[in-house]
DNA sequence: GTCTATATACGGATAGAC
DNA sequence: GTCTATCCGTATATAGAC
């Protein structure tokens, strides 16, 4: 699969995660009029992650996200309670996604090498998606909650799992080396994460996302795969 | 080599590096007697890593800068002119001492395969020696003037090149396979970085750095070298 | 050299007009 | 629903005593 594909199958619209946004909070948010909340959400989600990318969330005042989202400082406050609930909320709709795309593209192959290439190649594409939310998730994981923060940290060893997982059902299938697959999954991950967190380096060489997750999988595959499998 | 014979190697004391600091900065530094500087240079630094760990150096206020070091909000500022000049002198020093220890490893192997492990093991355990820098300025380098980003962006490269000389020169030898030797230098630095980056799993699950560069080293072994080599 | 006290600016958040 | 004006806490930085 490539990119081009991935994108087919993940159908979510930036829209339908604002929606999804406003539904949940509904409760604690002033504005009535669905459309208008949806619409002010878009704007505002884009003006946090375009300021947070180049100064940072803690650094962003709201004056700053008044002036980006094009809404008053009044008008924000009918959004969200306060700044750490906007982090919050931030946080929890892009787990919320994450969890839905990777459901779907788990357990749909059996063969633990095309297993390995699936979760390599489709966290890196999801990465490619929703890349603002990814690197701002990396960068501000220092500034959640205790409870956000733990969130984020199973997240990331499920993911971990997952990798874990396949390497030790393949090698008992023969199809992988043994070895110390814990830390080889770390690795492959690392190499998932540069991807979002280096994006100017890979844009100014115009490296696509198709180059390097192919780039990658030559990579995990060469160290994985018994030699007999090369 | 391993991380013990490293460090017998690189003799840089934080108290050296701090004397550099009072040194090169003698002329906008309040303070005169050496001693007390150095000293209380010490304390700063610690502090400010410290601090900036858990929540940015943004977010660390120079009261808290104050409590942490033990030293008054005015006593600081004999240190240091503003917050910024200080984010400025702890990269300046920083990157000053990773040229100094980087070239004392530059060719001091010519085999490729041989320089590709050194150069791959020295920067893991030199991040390791100073990982509160390498951490704290991955973190920060979205609030760096426009000058010290550059020459953040300069070592990164220049680091990248490094690899890619070897790789380039091992495949002219015959020792490396041919492939996109860029992107394969990414990749490990991007294994490099993580060892950093993600401190808390890896001393949660008691991964040594000598475990962690001997796993990376297999890795980077097994997709480099030509087949015949292994 | 270091302290306490303070000037000045900017931050998040809200009240009330429209 | 959105705006402007403003409250009040906290930030950086400095002045002046010791």
């Amino acid at each position: 699969m490539n990119y081009a594909e991935f994108q087919k199958i993940i159908t979510d619209s930036k829209e339908d995660v604002c929606r999804e946004v406003y539904i949940e909070n509904q409760d604690r948010i002033k504005i009535k009029k669905e459309k208008t909340a949806v619409k002010n959400f878009e704007k505002i989600f884009d003006a946090v992650f375009k300021i947070s990318y180049s100064k940072g969330f803690q650094a962003m005042s709201m004056r700053d996200l008044s002036n980006e989202a094009g809404l008053s400082m009044g008008a924000l406050y009918g959004y969200f309670t306060s700044k750490e609930e906007l982090l919050k909320i931030i946080q929890r709709q892009g787990r919320s996604m994450i969890r839905r795309v990777l459901i779907d593209f788990t357990d749909t192959v059996d063969e633990p090498g095309h297993r390995l290439c699936a979760a390599v190649s489709a966290h890196i594409y999801l990465s490619e998606m929703a890349r603002p939310w990814f690197f701002f998730t990396f960068m501000e994981a220092r500034n959640l909650s205790k409870e956000e923060l733990e969130a984020a940290q199973v997240m990331e060893s499920y993911t971990e799992d997952v990798l874990v997982n396949i390497l030790e059902e393949g090698e008992i299938q023969g199809v992988f080396k043994p070895g110390n697959h814990r830390l080889t999954a770390s690795l492959i991950k690392a190499m998932q994460q540069d991807w979002y967190l280096k994006r100017w380096k890979y844009s100014k060489r115009n490296t696509s996302v198709d180059d390097y997750v192919t780039h990658v999988l030559l990579f995990v595959k060469s160290f994985c795969f018994n030699d007999s499998m090369n």
